[in-house]
DNA sequence: TCACTTTAGTGCGTTATCGCACTAACTTAG
DNA sequence: CTAAGTTAGTGCGATAACGCACTAAAGTGA
């Protein structure tokens, strides 16, 4: 499924977007365009990968589901990334559910295609790595994060991160959703953002969420919002993050 | 430093320890054993990371700290892994720092070395990106945990992950270090490290706890620790747990 | 336009954890 | 053996988040 110009294909995608000519032509021969659908579940927990995904408008939340259904998502990869890590790091799949948080378009390549890529170790394999190194901070700040601050400015980390894989400044989102991600309760996410909207941060309509004042944002969110993105900055060399970098 | 016999060398270390003989001679010549004391600080946040390690009988812990000089862990590293993934990672440094948990040795490897033997592309390479894989999955239920379990919880999975690591049933820790880690009040742990003891799960000495009822200390946790486990399991192909796998 | 569904807001008692100040017990060095 | 230092335990008010039951408002479809 060969695809036209650079512009209209992987390039909307940061990863691949970073690779040489060469490299992303061969690379953009197995991409194949997908549409993903607001709640749609891409893998289950435990499943075999048998797709990566670069998103380019979609964004998917990484999900740990526990065993009496409680929710927590530990990441979300947008179109700074590459769904499926596990693919190319040898595990084959994950403890985690992958679930699309915003919808929107990504593109798919088979695992075969990915891992022969992957193994012939140029810069596709260099970049991949440093993306995981990158996705590894996320993650580990969602730990910090969850440990030692309030819901309040994890709501704001999580919209800043989402804003940033976005082309728009409205997320269409449910507090019940984002409670679910967050993994708090639904009142507790009423709560906060009614917090952010008082400060004109946010404005919260009925089904989605509107930054309004982005820098404002970042200022009042902790700390954990910037030490991702600079590490995302640092790490892929360009702005993922809207500001800084 | 040429060392003798595998036994006393490298091969304590599980990661070592699963390298076919051809790479891992190649390795162990690149080897130099390291005494490592409680508290010692073998990379600040941001250093460039000048040695990879390899534990034998030390644990370390990957620690965040907050501006406010507040700290959460997100990870341990013992006889199951290693040290310095962001070098092969290609990040060349993290924003955690990596803190001497329990006393003991370790090899440390060379930068450049470990790098060498990295782009050689063998079971070396592949072995890493599956610990990488690993060290993910016990990061990403760090921040699950946080976020819905109890102090108690949390706890006796720290508890049971240093076990995993350590070959005796004591740990040398105070409350007060305990709750660094767990980014929790030394009060809690107190309360908590009583909850458990009241229950014959462990014990609780001045400066020290230990590990009286292993399997009853399995089942008294949340599911989080069990998750990790198994998935070391499956990755790393040997019994990391004690009675997992 | 009227039921129905989805989403958000409210009220309230409960619980876990926090922050802080203090005491008690244990350990070690002189 | 005692003084000093370290580690653990206690008490208590404050706070953040929870669970639950309910109401209110906004969207949707026949």
């Amino acid at each position: 499924m060969p695809l036209d110009g650079k512009q209209n294909t992987g390039r909307k995608n940061f990863l691949l977007a970073s690779l040489p000519d060469v490299e992303f032509e061969r690379v953009q021969s197995h991409l194949e365009l997908t549409s993903l659908k607001l709640g749609q579940v891409l893998y289950e927990s435990g499943d075999r990968l048998d797709y990566v995904y670069f998103p380019t408008t979609a964004i998917i939340s990484l999900l740990y589901i526990m065993e009496n259904g409680a929710t927590a998502e530990i990441g979300v990869v947008g179109n700074d990334g590459i769904l499926g890590i596990a693919l190319f790091m040898g595990g084959d799949t994950t403890p985690n559910r992958a679930v699309i948080q915003s919808a929107g378009e990504a593109f798919r390549m088979k695992a075969k295609d990915l891992r022969d890529e992957f193994t012939l170790g140029g810069v596709f394999h260099n970049l991949l790595l440093r993306y995981t190194q990158a996705l590894i901070t996320q993650i580990s700040q969602t730990a910090v994060c969850n440990r030692l601050h309030s819901v309040e400015q994890q709501l704001g980390r999580w919209l800043l991160l989402s804003h940033d894989r976005l082309n728009t400044d409205t997320l269409v989102m449910t507090h019940d959703l984002i409670s679910n991600m967050l993994g708090v309760r639904r009142e507790g996410v009423t709560l906060a953002a009614r917090k952010l909207a008082e400060r004109k941060l946010i404005k919260n309509i009925r089904g989605s969420m509107t930054i309004l004042d982005r820098q404002g944002l970042e200022q009042a969110v902790c700390e954990c919002y910037k030490v991702v993105s600079d590490e995302y900055n640092r790490l892929l060399g360009r702005g993922i993050a809207r500001t800084f970098g």
